[in-house]
RNA sequence: GGUCCCGUGGUGUAGCGGUUAUCACGUCUGCCUGUCACGCAGAAGAUCGCGAGUUCAAUUCUCGUCGGGACCGCCA
């Protein structure tokens, strides 16, 4: 390091090799030990603590925690009994010869710094700037450094090329509410800000780019939750031209291998990743996020159930999940479970147990023939201790999901998420369309951009639920790391399936001007795929809540506990922009 | 918009229809020459989120409200 007025090295970096020699450093005070006659100070840099020890104790009079200062001292070797094992520079100390205060810590602390992630999150985020020295939650930011730092480094080595695209652009149609700019020079319009470059990135593909990406600062107003951030978060944006799906997979899975190899000891997912199509990840999983670190999968039983006396069950969608060597688990146990499935609006849970002879137990078992229980034993390969488990429901698609969660906190109740592995899988073949019961046409299950799977022909001659999209999601551990998807390039097949979800050709032509009109002058056919970055760190931090990763985060709630905001205008502002606050 | 949980000195907490509101850390004062989240002795510091109700009495129970969090809706 350049010596300069502040310190000629740093705190964490001084070993036995400065023995003798004379330090000057800069850092914080973590600790003051007083002893009467002899005085240590913890001084803290970004790369460690040092201690610093005196005999005049009034050399450091007035001094305060979390104060910095500049001291002069000389290093020398602690007696042997006094090493700090749990310090880099435990086995030497800075004598101090002078200290210069350079910036008081004038008020009590509000909270401990080396606890701060004990302490209410609001607190922390208020003075996010103490928050952040302490060493777990700094290393946080610093490990996000280093994981984009890498990710650019990957995406060099595939030859794709990093290009910045607007943040004060239009509002788009479709999707999340948009957070809006008001322009002061076009009297009653707004800019939007992106929720995805993804209209750019496609036009970048038009333009000639082969391969495009870009870490994307990308905003929605829609409500967090514990793996998403309110207002805005970044995103490892890349597009392919003349690329397949496989192409991207390839480039998705070497990215995901590279990454958590790297910045992980946990087991990753061998390559390929598993590819899932979305119909049987809704019927083995109960979702299009599976963590298959839990080895249950959901059977189908309705079949079975077709005539049964039991009513609940006859003529519905029936779903079970078996689990083995469970039935001699506590009847409080089992009820527990049952509260947990009216917690998430089931009427409750039905299940049989299998009893030493192989006969059932359970309030179900009276209502099955003989013929029923043949069939369940085979299907669910039901052994002596099994329990199994069933989800039903009229609507198909509500047992599917509710099977998911019981299948999920089955796993969680059971310890089956093992700590230590990254569960890998590509869900694809996504439903094109979806029927909107309310708004009583087709409208588009997840991104109108997509191609769908059999082009033109698909969409004239199949019903449109029928429709699957080049569409995919990567997912590890039972979280959406990302959504890709073979772009629709074909403005005929755009027309088409734009008409399916009830936009007319104007419609489309003023929505989507830019790619309308850009796809009329030969565009390639495309394909690509977004990375949530902080969910990904999240994962890799083993952080439970994803405002770990990011430096300043909001709020859940959508409040900036640092800046206040949002925050009123001035009138002179609001007039310029056009603006009357009611 | 809905459901659930939480709100007690600066911080983290205990607690209960009647307490001098518990403990730890921090702060301040004093003592201490080898500690390292030092130790010891003492002190200050709380309108128990806010409002209303029930009650002889509410921090405690009820309702409302505000704030925070988790989840559902939402997130092409």
């Amino acid at each position: 390091m350049r010596e300069n007025k502040y310190r000629n090295c740093y705190c964490g970096e001084i070993n036995n090799d400065f023995i003798g020699k004379d330090v000057k450093i800069s850092g914080w005070i973590e600790n003051i030990r007083d002893h009467g006659g002899v005085i240590f100070l913890d001084i803290r840099d970004e790369k460690g603590v040092v201690q610093v020890v005196s005999n005049d104790d009034t050399m450091f009079n007035g001094l305060t925690r979390e104060s910095t200062i500049c001291l002069t001292g000389n290093v020398r070797k602690r007696e042997e009994e006094d090493f700090n094992a749990r310090l880099k520079s435990g086995e030497v100390e800075v004598v101090a010869k002078k200290i210069e205060v350079l910036g008081k810590a004038r008020n009590v602390l509000p909270f401990e710094v080396m606890t701060s992630k004990e302490v209410n999150e609001e607190i922390r985020l208020k003075y996010r700037y103490l928050d952040l020295r302490n060493k777990k939650v700094h290393d946080n930011i610093i490990f996000r450094s280093e994981v984009i730092k890498f990710l650019r480094q990957e995406m060099e080595s595939m030859n794709f090329t990093e290009i910045q695209t607007p943040i004060l652009t239009a509002s788009s149609p479709e999707g999340a509410r948009d957070f809006v700019v008001p322009s002061r020079l076009f009297h009653g319009k707004f800019y939007a800000l992106p929720q995805a470059p993804q209209i750019f990135k496609q036009l970048l593909m038009v333009s000639g780019f082969d391969k495009y990406f870009q870490v994307a600062p990308c905003f929605r107003d829609e409500d967090a939750r514990a793996d998403r951030v309110y207002g805005e978060f970044y995103q490892l944006d890349l597009e392919m031209a003349f690329a397949e799906e496989e192409d991207v997979y390839l480039v998705g899975e070497k990215i995901f291998k590279d990454v958590f190899s790297k910045f992980s000891n946990k087991k990753v997912s061998q390559t390929p990743f598993r590819r899932i199509p979305y119909r049987e990840a809704m019927l083995k999983y109960g979702s299009d996020k599976p963590d298959l670190r839990i080895p249950l999968e959901i059977i189908d039983l309705s079949d079975i159930f077709k005539n049964t006396e039991f009513k609940p069950f006859r003529g519905v969608t029936v779903r079970g999940i078996k689990v083995d060597d469970l039935a001699s688990k506590s009847n409080s146990w089992f009820n527990e479970l049952v509260d947990f499935a009216k917690s998430i609006g089931m009427p409750g849970i039905g299940y049989i147990t299998v009893q030493d002879d192989m006969s059932f137990k359970g309030p179900i078992d009276k209502f099955l023939t003989e013929e029923d229980k043949k069939l369940l034993i085979e299907r669910s390969d039901l052994k002596i201790g099994s329990v199994l488990f069933f989800i039903a429901d009229r609507n198909e698609e509500q047992a599917s999901k509710q099977a998911g969660q019981i299948r999920l906190e089955l796993g969680k109740r059971l310890d089956m998420q093992d700590p230590n592995v990254y569960e890998f899988c590509i869900i694809n073949d996504f439903p094109m369309f979806e029927y909107d019961v309310e708004e009583k046409h087709y409208i588009f299950t997840h991104n109108p951009f997509s191609m769908p799977q059999g082009g033109m022909d698909s969409l004239l001659n199949k019903e449109p639920n029928q429709v699957l999209a080049y569409q995919y999601d990567f997912v590890c551990n039972g979280i959406e790391l990302v959504s890709g998807a073979v772009r629709n390039h074909d403005i005929e097949i755009m027309k088409k399936a734009f008409e399916i979800a009830g936009y007319d050709e104007e419609t489309l032509k003023d929505k989507f001007k830019s790619l309308y009109t850009a796809f009329q002058y030969g565009a390639p056919p495309h394909a690509g795929m977004a990375i949530g970055i902080d969910r990904m760190l999240m994962l890799l931090n083993d952080e439970a809540s994803i405002r770990e990763t990011i430096a300043f985060p909001m709020t859940a709630s959508g409040q900036d506990m640092l800046m206040g905001s949002p925050t009123e205008i001035t009138e002179q502002q609001l007039r310029e922009v056009h603006i009357k606050v009611r």
